[in-house]
DNA sequence: CTACAGTATCTGGTACGCCATAATACGATT
DNA sequence: AATCGTATTATGGCGTACCAGATACTGTAG
């Protein structure tokens, strides 16, 4: 449309600041383990590694730290939080709350625009499965939920389990890899789909609790396994 | 026990940082109106008034943008973030679907120390409004649900619900001066108390969810009243 | 070998300066 | 006089240097 016109003309400036970039950055590498949960995070070590300034690295921690994906022990400075099971659990609970509500909306809105757009999803999360790329298993299963919310004009929620999700993020990404995932996951997502199409509201509810319970039985598995080794 | 003990040892430092100081200042500032929606909020003004350097201002103002209280205008800098409607709304409605769940957790354990501090706030929220103490309200209020979480150790949805809540604390102190909301109010709330002693989940979740939404339309009827004179 | 002092490390906090950008005011050219 | 370009101002983005206080480490003296 114009805007697409806009964005073609328009000169392409970063339109990002510096911090954002550095927040991008160090965000991606505590999700993806470069830095382990309870590393420190030593400011002026963050400074040389990104080439910022502590100014910059100061906001980036400080944000980081309302997300929750950083722990500020009094006058020993930032670590990457811990996180304990108990938690992951209460995340997996909230995000089926909310998931659930938004699934339900989803089908009593009874619309094939919705239907379609979390087909496709699935269809990319089964082909990133059948791929075996479990990066872009967990983009499109982030997307399928995304899909969820924003068709039903959810986006504040939607920012709420994005935001809980990446303290998650390295339980999903083990989870994922748990045998017959690849089978049982799009299968609970596509029961979460029918139910949508059939405008069954409480079966799309009780469906998308099902999906993260079953996540969330996992997460607990593989947590209080590893914890010993640890 | 020995942590009160020490606690009463312990040579009363703030503990608290600069940081978290301005924070909370700023906040309060925004959330009880003295810095209005859209108002900008001028980086070396804050720091004349807070009496602090521009970078904890600046800390604080990130801080305060990841919590949905400031919004950043690229190239213009931070302003009050506006509230509309519409998230006004998806605010209400995912705190009526945890306080909802918490409510359920709590009717299924049975417990009298739960409905125990549930009627000594609720108790504390009749005597506010008695004593027509409308700040007292609020956070007679805000103790009620706390421990609706906190009693089940739901401390991570607690920081969601509190985490939105900031955002629409303007609403909320209009909703509870509108007209009978006095009584209603703590009616509601006694409905949630009553299921829960019950062990009744469902009418707990039920009590809760009316309750949210009876927040709701009031400030859903608030908002659209007040907007045309803005 | 222990105790104590000194030192290095690190965060919390401050001050100051530089640059880029946006808006506005002002002045010059046509 | 209208318009265009330029100077100024306000402000955020970013960097650097510095100091204070807490903590951890280390080496030396008794």
């Amino acid at each position: 449309m114009s805007g697409a016109l806009k964005d073609a003309i328009r000169v392409e400036r970063p339109a990002k600041t510096l911090r954002e970039l550095a927040l991008d950055k160090v965000r991606e590498a505590i999700v993806n383990g470069y830095f382990r949960p309870g590393d420190r995070l030593v400011e002026r070590d963050l400074c040389a590694q990104l080439g910022v300034s502590r100014t910059v690295v100061r906001e980036v921690l400080r944000h980081l730290e309302s997300e929750g994906l950083v722990a500020n022990l009094p006058n020993k400075g930032p670590i990457v939080a811990q996180l304990d099971i108990d938690e992951a659990k209460q995340i997996y609970e909230i995000r089926g709350a909310l998931e659930g509500m938004a699934a339900r909306l989803c089908a009593e809105r009874r619309s094939p625009e919705i239907v379609a757009a979390l087909e496709e999803s699935l269809a990319g999360i089964r082909n990133s499965y059948r791929d075996n790329d479990m990066a872009a298993v967990l983009t499109n299963t982030s997307s399928f939920y995304q899909t969820l919310f924003t068709m039903v004009d959810r986006n504040v929620a939607w920012g709420v389990v994005n935001l809980l999700t990446v303290r998650i993020n390295h339980l999903r990404s083990m989870t994922i890899k748990t045998e017959r995932r690849g089978i049982e996951g799009p299968l609970q997502m596509s029961k979460i789909v029918d139910a949508i199409r059939r405008g069954d509201g409480e079966g799309a509810y009780q469906a998308a609790m099902d999906h993260v319970a079953a996540a969330s039985a996992i997460a607990e598995a593989v947590l209080s396994a590893k914890k010993p080794a640890d």
